[in-house]
DNA sequence: CGTCGTATTGGCCTAAAGTCCAATAGCGTC
DNA sequence: GACGCTATTGGACTTTAGGCCAATACGACG
């Protein structure tokens, strides 16, 4: 219920101690929690997929770089927002952090002003997205709770059929049809097609 | 109807007329239609927005650089696919160039499948994005056969209002509304409040 | 075997939505 | 000012959706 920015955490990936202890202390003074890795094997080895924040990430650390971290991380499903702060950044590179998603690409030494700026928008978009994704995994438990039958008659409801011709589909008679919609209704708690509609929409069939 | 490939042109900009020939070479020998222009300018002077393809253009021109020609593009509504192809680019330019949109940023001498590879994906971006647009100004040129009270009556409906309660909003009976709202579902081509709700969410209000 | 959840069907009745036909009111053109 | 067009509004009637109560059937579970 709260905004998502009072939790928030920064995290810090960079195998440099002094500038963890630097950035750290810079976003600290910001007033934002700070949580910092020497290496991005340790913070996927933590990484709590549900802990709302972002990531500033240097790109050239020992085994996996920037880039390899942000694809591990895509790929388990976490859609954390990232920063790349790097010393030795070429444009292939930041062209390609972007591409996969990157809020900013940064080189340094870089201002404060900029990185936290920076900050600012990823926490926004991560929060964004937080959002969306929690309000579909809501309208899935909903969905879950149909029984097969009346997932089949929701279906036939929102395409816009008649009772009558979602019973002739289904091997069965209007008034059948009558008593799940309306149970359908009930279990998504919505009380027009309207919203039935919208509902589903946003379970991701819409994406 | 067709593919939206069959018409697209790949405009060329460079103040280099040895680039403009070589890249416009290439780009023809893949199949696709080429227009070239020395300078920004030029090519805003004979832009048409409607015209699907989609944009190569350099960094460092006389004038206006690169992406101060992809803004006044954003700026005016064409939403052009842009793929920067330039000799001297760094780092922030091409983070700024990703992040206003750019398919791509490519840094001279660029292979010549990774040009044209990353114009194959600019213009798919630009038949997604014709495709959508123009679902949304069909949607909106449907809406404005719309009497105001019909629209009126509509917006009820997709909120999932009875008619009692539209009429009652709107100062009139339900009877009154019924014409109206069959006059909305004849006028929008559709024969369910379904239909009428993911039309309307298509028309730009679901973002 | 009894119970629970699910699917199914029926009757009866109310409410809501849609259709056909008709009338009124405003507005611009000639 | 008459005429034509559209928007707007009603009345009578049909179709669809929904609510309430009841009943049967079937499979899973204890």
């Amino acid at each position: 219920m709260n905004t998502p920015a009072p939790t928030a955490t920064v995290f810090l990936v960079d195998d440099d101690p002094s500038v963890l202890r630097a950035v750290g202390r810079l976003v600290r003074s910001a007033g934002w929690n700070v949580a910092t890795f020497n290496s991005p094997q340790e913070f996927l080895a933590q990484q709590n997929p549900d802990a709302p924040g972002c990531l500033v990430l240097d790109m050239t650390m020992p085994g996996l770089n920037g880039l390899e971290l942000q694809q591990a991380l895509t790929r388990t499903g976490n859609r954390l927002s990232i920063i790349f702060l790097t010393g030795h950044g070429d444009i292939p590179m930041s062209v390609s952090a972007m591409k996969s998603g990157a809020v900013d690409f940064l080189s340094k030494p870089c201002p404060d002003e900029k990185l936290l700026e920076s900050i600012r928008q990823a926490l926004a978009r991560d929060g964004q997205f937080r959002l969306k994704r929690a309000s579909e995994t809501a309208v899935a438990a909903l969905l879950a709770k149909l029984t097969p039958r009346e997932h089949e008659v929701m279906l036939g409801v929102v395409a816009g059929k008649l009772n009558k011709h979602i019973a002739a589909e289904l091997g069965t008679v209007e008034k059948t049809i009558k008593v799940h919609r309306g149970r359908v209704m009930e279990k998504l708690c919505v009380d027009s097609v309207a919203d039935l509609v919208r509902l589903t929409e946003r379970a991701g069939w819409g994406k």
